[in-house]
DNA sequence: TTAACTGGAAAA
DNA sequence: TTTCCAGTTAAC
């Protein structure tokens, strides 16, 4: 290695920065050896300043490299211009990684563009090197992200963090394997059994922009139904993304790719042959996921599945994208800019002219509005094959009986659920969704109902086990002496009983039958049950038992279940949540879709007041109905998707500040700011995005919603970058969150 | 990190 | 008015 940097060329990396043979020795405090170093650093100082090191000059064509710099400030979130020096002129491409000096320190950054002159006027630095020639950053990627950011009111560098997964050199030295053929064009399958499906099919082959939301049909196999259209997109030479919530869902799909794809072609790890389709998920190590990654951004694999981050996979020649279940909460990305899945798909299929699919077996209200725009057609079964294909649904209202039998009323079960699931339990499983995971998840003052919180921290109580102790949810410390915040009582009683302690009833409900459990083990759940590292099941056996399962956590049951059991429905519809009738709906949708149709004497039980919407939707089987209907209702209240809407969460005067720039915003209303309302759930220790010291301790955080009209949404989110943007130049320390259309609006 | 810029005070 | 300097701002 040269042992002098200076005789180097430029963005050569020498391994051999200043100051290393000082860092490489332990820290000492003899004066001697401080003195020594000290003079070792003045003198390379004043040979640097002497002797300027030699430069090369500016690359010959297109010296000028566009770069997104890695910084998080909003008023910096534009390209800067930078010298490439004719040693870097080959490997600084478009796309590719590099560092470069900003205001002095070293940053990262990624080449936008080369051009042969720069705007700007001053003098240019140069590129301090290329970490890679690979060029990450595709153009539609760049176009992507930019519209993202601006979508969102956040910045490049957020975006490009959730887009490009981290390298990993040893990934990219690996030789690109050959793209696989097109496969032929599928057989229509399932499709046919929706008006328009074969069509749709047809035209994804066709390299049409064929967008559709669809509902499922209880019982279908959707996973198949999804690769079906995938297939079609590569047959007709373009690619295809299909994003699901979790990985359970990813499995299904992955599966079903394989086989729709003719899985003959390579292996299951990706490594080998030519490969048809791939899958990205959270769980895959950086390296497995960076080298999955760049064989999609290299076209070597033209079909993803994946979780919410393959969003913005960089698949070439997109000509569809997919979305599994939009009112899943799961995609919605919990990071700045805080961009939805669904919202990120659709934008990539406009800006792409390729064809989207929404499907799922319920329907969200922002999926109505995608019919109602005429932006995406309807892809429904005939009435008559929805009939044939659900269970029948009975609903135990408030008046339901109790059941009589011991057993049974100690599991607080309607009679007629519990007669349900006896005669169900002859012929197969039977499901029993419960809203919440835990044991006694929801404890409350004996007296006056009001939730029971805890003396040290206000976070809410649990029972975690069976005879167990009262403890915080927050701080784990189980409270001596507690006594209720509002009227001082001393005993408190489970509000909501949680899956566990549902489970343990059923087993004495029903001795003879076995239990199992799916759902996701929290903090304070006590062991996790035998099955996986998350509690979730993927399937259960055709044989008869009871699958006690929260929503979302349903196994699927080979054949379907005989009968589900929809426990709780009036907790569900409780929540002081505007979403809270789309999601009941969503998750009773959810697990009813596994149980037998009605003509093989599939049953499903709700417990719920059967005047409410949502459950005679469920009644009806009408998701895209129910859309519709939540849809007017947003309209009519003046919220998303009607509307567009930005919260803006953070100190007072933040708040203020932002608030005060949005005047110019046409048919801007502004709600609030108001006291940040404690959710049910644990407070975010780092609530925003600052470095250093910020006034939050003394200063309570506050929240303001400010509502336009939809088409007045990309001018809020240019005035709240812009707002964002002055708050930043000015260095301030409270740090603002601004999350545009967010989930929880309430 | 640091060069350029700003504005205010001292010098003329 | 000019010059100097310290603090501020932008950042290629």
């Amino acid at each position: 290695m040269p042992q002098d940097p200076a005789a180097l060329p430029d963005g050569v990396p020498d391994g051999f920065p200043d100051g290393a043979c000082a860092r490489g020795g332990r820290a000492t405090g003899d004066p001697a050896v401080v003195e020594r170093r000290r003079q070792l650093a003045l003198a390379r100082e004043t040979v640097r300043r002497s002797r300027p090191r030699p430069v090369s000059p500016p690359a010959a064509v297109d010296p000028i490299a566009r770069v997104a710099v890695d910084v998080p400030h909003s008023h910096l979130d534009r390209p800067f211009d930078y010298l490439v020096p004719e040693p870097l002129a080959a490997t600084a491409v478009a796309g590719a990684r590099v560092r470069v000096r900003f205001s002095g320190q070293l940053v990262d950054g990624i080449v936008l563009e080369r051009a042969a002159v720069s705007e700007h006027t001053g003098v240019l630095a140069r590129l301090v090197k290329v970490v890679s020639a690979e060029p990450v950053l595709t153009p539609d990627l760049a176009r992507l992200a930019r519209a993202v950011a601006d979508r969102w009111a956040g910045t490049l560098a957020d975006v490009l963090r959730l887009a490009i997964p981290p390298r990993h050199a040893g990934a990219e030295a690996e030789p690109a394997a050959p793209p696989a053929p097109d496969p032929p064009a599928p057989a229509p399958g399932a499709w046919t059994a929706y008006d328009g499906g074969p069509a749709y099919l047809a035209a994804l082959t066709a390299g049409a922009a064929a967008r559709a939301v669809t509902t499922a049909l209880p019982g279908s196999n959707w996973p198949a139904m999804l690769a079906t259209a995938v297939a079609a997109t590569l047959a007709g030479g373009r690619g295809a993304l299909v994003v699901v919530p979790d990985g359970r869902d990813l499995a299904r799909v992955d599966a079903a790719l394989g086989a729709a794809l003719s899985g003959a072609h390579g292996t299951a790890d990706g490594r080998q042959g030519p490969r048809h389709h791939l899958t990205l998920s959270a769980d895959l190590g950086p390296g497995e996921r960076y080298r999955r990654w760049l064989a999609v951004r290299r076209g070597t694999v033209r079909a993803v599945a994946g979780t919410r981050a393959a969003m913005f996979a960089p698949v070439a020649d997109l000509g569809l994208v997919v979305i599994w279940d939009d009112g899943d909460d799961l995609h919605a990305e919990p990071r700045a800019p805080y961009p939805h899945v669904r919202e990120v798909l659709c934008l990539r299929a406009h800006q792409l002219g390729a064809g989207a699919l929404l499907a799922g077996t319920a329907m969200t209200a922002e999926g109505a509005a995608l019919l109602a725009t005429g932006w995406a057609r309807p892809l429904a079964a005939p009435r008559a094959a929805i009939r044939a294909a659900a269970p029948r649904v009975v609903v135990a209202g408030d008046d339901a009986e109790l059941e009589r039998d011991p057993a049974a009323a100690s599991a607080r079960l309607p009679s007629l659920a519990w007669r349900t699931a006896r005669e169900a339990l002859l012929h197969g499983p039977v499901l029993v969704q419960v809203p919440r995971r835990g044991y006694l998840p929801g404890l409350s003052c004996q007296q006056c109902r009001h939730p029971a919180r805890c003396l040290h921290c206000g976070g809410p109580l649990t029972v975690a086990a069976a005879r167990g102790p009262a403890t915080c949810s927050w701080c784990g410390r189980t409270p001596q002496d507690w006594r209720c915040s509002a009227c001082a009582a001393t005993t408190w009683r489970a509000q909501v009983v949680g899956a566990r302690r549902t489970a343990e009833e059923l087993g004495r409900a029903f001795p003879s039958v076995p239990i199992r459990t799916s759902g996701r083990a929290g903090p304070g759940d006590g062991p996790v049950p035998a099955h996986g590292p998350t509690g979730v099941l993927a399937t259960v056996p055709a044989t008869p038992a009871l699958v006690v399962a929260t929503p979302g956590a349903e196994p699927v049951a080979p054949g379907g279940y005989a009968a589900a059991l929809l426990l709780d429905g009036w907790a569900l519809l409780a929540r002081p949540d505007l979403r809270a009738a789309e999601e009941a709906l969503r998750r009773w949708l959810g697990a009813a879709a596994l149980v037998r149709s009605a003509t093989r004497g599939g049953v499903v039980v709700v417990l719920a007041d059967p005047a409410l919407v949502p459950v005679q939707a469920l009644v009806r089987w009408d998701p895209a109905g129910h859309a519709a209907r939540e849809l007017a209702e947003r309209a009519q209240l003046a919220l998303p998707p009607a509307t567009r809407v930005a919260s803006i969460t953070g100190s007072p005067t933040g708040v203020r500040e932002i608030l005060d720039v949005l005047d110019g915003v046409p048919t801007a209303a502004v709600l609030g700011p108001v006291p940040d309302r404690v959710p049910d759930s644990r407070p975010d220790p780092r609530p925003h995005p600052t470095n250093g010291t910020s006034s939050q301790a003394d200063e309570p955080s506050v929240r303001a919603v400010v509502r336009v009209d939809r088409a007045h949404g990309p001018a809020l989110a240019r005035a709240l970058q812009a707002a964002q943007g002055l708050r930043d130049a000015r260095k301030a320390t409270d740090g603002v969150r601004i999350r545009v259309d967010p989930p929880d609006l309430g």
